[in-house]
DNA sequence: TGCCTATGATTGATCGGCTC
DNA sequence: CGAGCCGATCAATCATAGGC
């Protein structure tokens, strides 16, 4: 029967209509790529937002993906350095990659399981 | 810089936007679910199968509804109420009438 | 025809949970 | 106890569709 509990609204603000759930008020911390040295900045936190990885970085990564699709400390260092990115965006990649390559893998096998329908 | 958004092989951005009847069912989870419109895989597959799309596509719906409706719940008020006003009659079929002017629970 | 908004897809990075 | 992985999600952005 009922199903319904939460709620903490402490802000005590709110428009009037539709509530405001939990969900609405999930925010992301803000990328921690820090990147110290760079530019003279007078702050103190340096969070670099999304990077955008350039052509090469992507040829690259993509290059050894398909010769593994794990990374070893080793190869991750290695990567890293020479594509100048951190190990945690070198590890990151693949982890994304792995999962859109899955994702690749679900959808085209939906689309194979077609054909022979027999009967 | 600026450079390169040579996303060259991006042909398969071709979109599409899905039919009107998909969108009508997707909403209709998404008010009817407002206070928590995450659903299942189970559910995904089953919205997928009614809309006739995948299940990817039923998360990126998902996924750009719920960032969308947050960033301007303002924009999305009077879809809002239209869909909860058209699911809440389903809803009071269950226990005797009760009222069904607004949404439940106001503390 | 040009311009602006709506919308589906992509993706670097985060969150929680699990394994080792 | 912490590092890497998975699965889901976030959040910003891309590129096009649609309306005027």
């Amino acid at each position: 029967v009922s199903q319904d509990r939460e709620r903490g609204d402490e802000e005590g603000q709110q428009a009037g209509q539709g509530q405001t759930f939990d969900w609405m008020k999930v925010k992301r911390n803000p990328p921690k790529t820090v990147k110290v040295s760079d530019f003279g900045l007078a702050g103190a936190h340096n969070n670099a937002m999304r990077t955008n990885f350039s052509t090469r970085q992507l040829t690259e990564l993509e290059k050894e993906f398909h010769f593994s699709k794990y990374l070893t400390r080793a190869r991750r260092v290695e990567i890293a350095a020479t594509l100048e990115l951190n190990e945690t965006q070198v590890k990151i990649w693949f982890q994304n990659r792995r999962m859109k390559q899955k994702k690749r893998e679900r959808e085209g096998a939906s689309a194979t399981t077609r054909s022979s329908s027999s009967s | 810089v600026m450079i390169l958004r040579s996303r060259f092989l991006d042909a398969r951005r071709k979109r599409r936007n899905f039919n009107k009847q998909a969108t009508e069912i997707l909403n209709e989870y998404f008010y009817s679910h407002l206070s928590n419109p995450y659903p299942s895989e189970e559910a995904k597959e089953e919205l997928a199968k009614k809309c006739s799309i995948t299940v990817s596509q039923v998360s990126n719906w998902f996924g750009n509804k719920r960032i969308r409706y947050k960033k301007n719940i303002g924009k999305f008020q009077e879809e809002a109420n239209m869909y909860a006003a058209r699911t809440a009659v389903t809803a009071t079929s269950v226990s005797a009438h009760g009222s069904q002017a607004n949404s439940p629970s106001t503390p």
